[in-house]
This record gives structure tokens, C-alpha cells and sequence, in this order.
DNA sequence: GCGACGATCTCA
DNA sequence: GAGATCGTCGCC
């Protein structure tokens, strides 16, 4: 694969307007971009998750119909779902497909690429630069979003938030697999992960 | 109003 | 392998 350290062009609204199965391939490699007033730190996504559409997909927030947690879901796509999990963590999404359908593509692990100084204050705990955001929580943390960051509109005009063309990955070298941690609808093949990343969180 | 459980992480 | 720790949602 090519490998580019920089962002490339954004990420417009009509590429997160498809299902959630075809957004999530096309994600890995991408470049996410926060800016806020403590810096900037940009990751290399290199594995994340496809949630289907309410009454599609049982181990969806948005199954069983649209809740105060999962409105943005039903909103329009590229929009951040962020949800705070086991009490204690976030973990951040990206709403795909046509406004209504609620799906949504969980960003799972990425390799820091810009802002690496900032990244580690965010998260010291981390064994090495590979553990900073291996897991879902551990990139939202990295990235510095939390429940302030729900509902925002990513493709919108100045956003702090955005998505980039990064590294092209060859379709040898995706991976696909169960999902993680989920109960229901577990033989879904909807994990996608870059082969012998580092920073994918469970390795298969 | 109540209770079960969760798209997890850390440390032992 | 268990504990931390609490919001969300379904059901009573």
C-alpha cells in the first residue's frame, strides 16, 4: 500500500451516505483530525465496525427505534455518535447512509499521526505509541471527544472534527471478522481490520 | 420506579 | 479473570 503521512482531501458528506457495510472498508486508513483549543491530533483509523440500520441489526443502539441516546443515529450522516459505555468510557461513531436509516460505523483502533505529544498527555496510562488508541475508548480518548461531541456534524463548515484520505489499503491486505463484545447478531461478519497493524485491538 | 446489563479497560 | 462504575432502556 502507499503509505502517506498526512491527511489528504476530506471526506465529504455523500461518502458516509451509504451503508454503514460499504463506509467501513472504505474508512480504513483514513486520516481523523480533531482540533481543539489544547492542539491537534490526527489518527490513521486501521479497524472499526458496521452497526446496520434500526430493526436490521440487533447489537445496534438504534434497533429497537430512535431513543434520546441514539437520536443522532437517525439523523443525517456524518454526524458523530458519541455514547458513554460501562460507566466510564466513550466510544465515538460516524452516522452513515441517508438520513432515517440509523446506521453508523464505530471507529475501533488508529495509529496517532499528528499531535503525538498531545496524545500521550491525553492518555499516559498507554504502554507505547501502538496501545494509544488500540480500542474503541482508548481513540476517543486520544482524540480528546466525549459527550460534547455527540451529534457533531463533521462534514459542516469549520468543524473541529474531520476526516481524511489517507493511506490506501490494497483489499488484500482487509481483514474481516466477528464483531466485538456484542451478544446478539455476533456471527455478522462487520469488524474490519488492517492485516498486521499494531493498533488493532483484538488481533485475529 | 427498578433492575439488568452493556459496541470497555486496567491491573492482578 | 475480576472489578470498576453508571447511564440507558425495557419492563413492572
Amino acid at each position: 500500500m502507499v503509505r502517506v503521512r498526512s491527511p489528504g482531501r476530506r471526506l465529504a458528506r455523500s461518502f458516509f451516505a451509504r451503508p454503514a457495510l460499504d463506509v467501513a472498508p472504505d474508512l480504513l486508513g483514513c486520516m481523523v483530525r480533531h482540533r481543539s483549543v489544547d492542539g491537534v491530533v490526527t489518527v490513521r483509523l486501521t479497524e472499526v465496525e458496521a452497526y446496520a440500520g434500526a430493526g436490521e441489526d440487533p447489537a445496534s443502539h438504534a434497533h429497537r427505534g430512535p431513543t434520546p441516546r441514539s437520536a443522532v443515529m437517525f439523523g443525517p450522516p456524518a454526524h458523530l455518535y458519541v455514547y458513554f459505555s460501562y460507566g466510564m468510557h466513550w466510544c465515538a461513531n460516524v452516522v452513515c447512509g441517508p438520513k432515517g436509516t440509523a446506521s453508523a460505523v464505530l471507529l475501533r483502533g488508529a495509529e496517532v499521526v499528528e499531535g503525538l505529544e498531545l496524545a500521550q498527555s491525553r492518555r499516559p496510562q498507554a504502554r507505547g505509541v501502538a496501545d494509544l488508541a488500540r480500542g474503541p475508548a482508548k481513540l476517543t480518548t486520544v482524540l480528546g471527544l466525549d459527550g460534547g461531541s455527540d451529534g457533531l456534524d463533521i462534514a459542516g463548515r469549520g468543524s473541529p472534527v474531520t476526516i481524511h484520505v489517507g493511506t490506501v489499503a490494497a483489499p488484500t491486505d482487509i481483514r474481516t471478522g466477528p464483531r466485538v463484545g456484542i451478544s446478539s447478531a455476533a456471527e455478522a461478519m462487520w469488524r474490519f481490520w488492517l492485516d498486521g497493524e499494531p493498533t488493532v485491538s483484538s488481533l485475529r
